[in-house]
DNA sequence: TACCAGGTAAAAA
DNA sequence: TTTTTACATGGT
């Protein structure tokens, strides 16, 4: 089934992060083909003219595979934005179809932001890989991502045998038992967003601000305490001299209201060779 | 070997 | 109040 996705659209390039520090069970490429557990089931997705082809071929996959491909960002209305802007000009033409991707299950987007504080993508994704693996069944070689109910019922002990540090099994474990409503998150604007979150031990501005990004996909974010984020604007614009967090959201103050878009192509735009 | 890597909270000053 | 420290694994 094909899923017309607006133009620009590039599937690799959109999908990208899920194998540029190593390979995620939950979001698995194989062969030019990227799997995961969309609307309950195991959904493949390839390349295709004018969107992306999908198995099976269920309608009721056509909004979640849209949602999950960032669809609802307005690149036209970035490229028009970005013309204005040296950098930015250029990485719209070199990651043309770029569009960021929406982690679709807001648990799984706080458990992979909170594996990630401090210590290397890479180095976080071999802890997540053994965390998916250990509290999720694959299905058909695919691994949803572990249901909040189950790490609830979890012991931290258990998730610092995955390599978890104790403060952050406890974070995550705590999460899942929090009553917070994450769902119901998406009627909030950003900054009660970050409230409700940030509430949370172990959850900081960081953390709740990539949750905006790439889960509820709101279009002005701007992490600014993000070290790829600030390596980002020191070697585009800052000649290489290392900034604060501080300069950096000084900086991302010019992208308004494009900074989610902007913040993607830039750490893109960072990795290419 | 040591140090850094897409942070956060708690202790110390 | 602001500054310093501990923390986990993996790559170099």
């Amino acid at each position: 089934m094909l899923v017309e996705i607006r133009q620009p659209f590039d599937l690799a390039l959109t999908l990208e992060r899920f194998k540029a520090f190593g390979s995620d069970p939950a979001n698995l490429w194989q062969e030019g083909v990227f799997r995961r557990i969309l609307g309950g089931r195991p959904v493949e997705l390839e390349a295709a003219p004018g969107g992306v082809q999908v198995k099976p071929g269920d309608r009721a996959l056509v909004e979640p595979v849209r949602r999950f491909l960032g669809a609802s960002f307005d690149l036209a209305g970035f490229e028009t934005f970005a013309a204005s802007d040296l950098v930015l000009a250029r990485l719209v033409r070199e990651l043309r179809g770029l569009r960021p991707a929406l982690l679709p299950d807001p648990f799984e987007m706080l458990v992979t932001s909170i594996t990630a504080q401090q210590i290397s993508l890479r180095a976080a994704l071999s802890i997540r890989r053994r965390f998916v693996e250990r509290y999720a069944q694959a299905l058909d070689g695919v691994h949803p991502f572990p249901a909040r109910e189950a790490i609830a019922a979890a012991s931290p002990a258990e998730l610092v045998e995955l390599g978890f540090s104790s403060k952050k099994a406890e974070y995550v474990v705590g999460l899942a038992s929090s009553d917070l409503d994450l769902d119901g998150l998406d009627r909030l604007p950003d900054e009660e967003v970050v409230e409700r979150l940030t509430a949370l031990p172990g959850i900081g501005r960081w953390t709740a601000e990539w949750f905006l990004a790439r889960h509820l996909g709101r279009p002005d974010v701007w992490p600014a305490g993000d070290l790829g984020v600030r390596k980002a604007v020191s070697a585009f614009y800052l000649g290489g001299r290392a900034v604060s967090m501080e300069e950096a959201r000084v900086v991302g103050e010019r992208f308004g209201p494009w900074r989610t878009l902007a913040a993607h192509y830039l750490l893109v735009g960072l990795r290419l060779p």
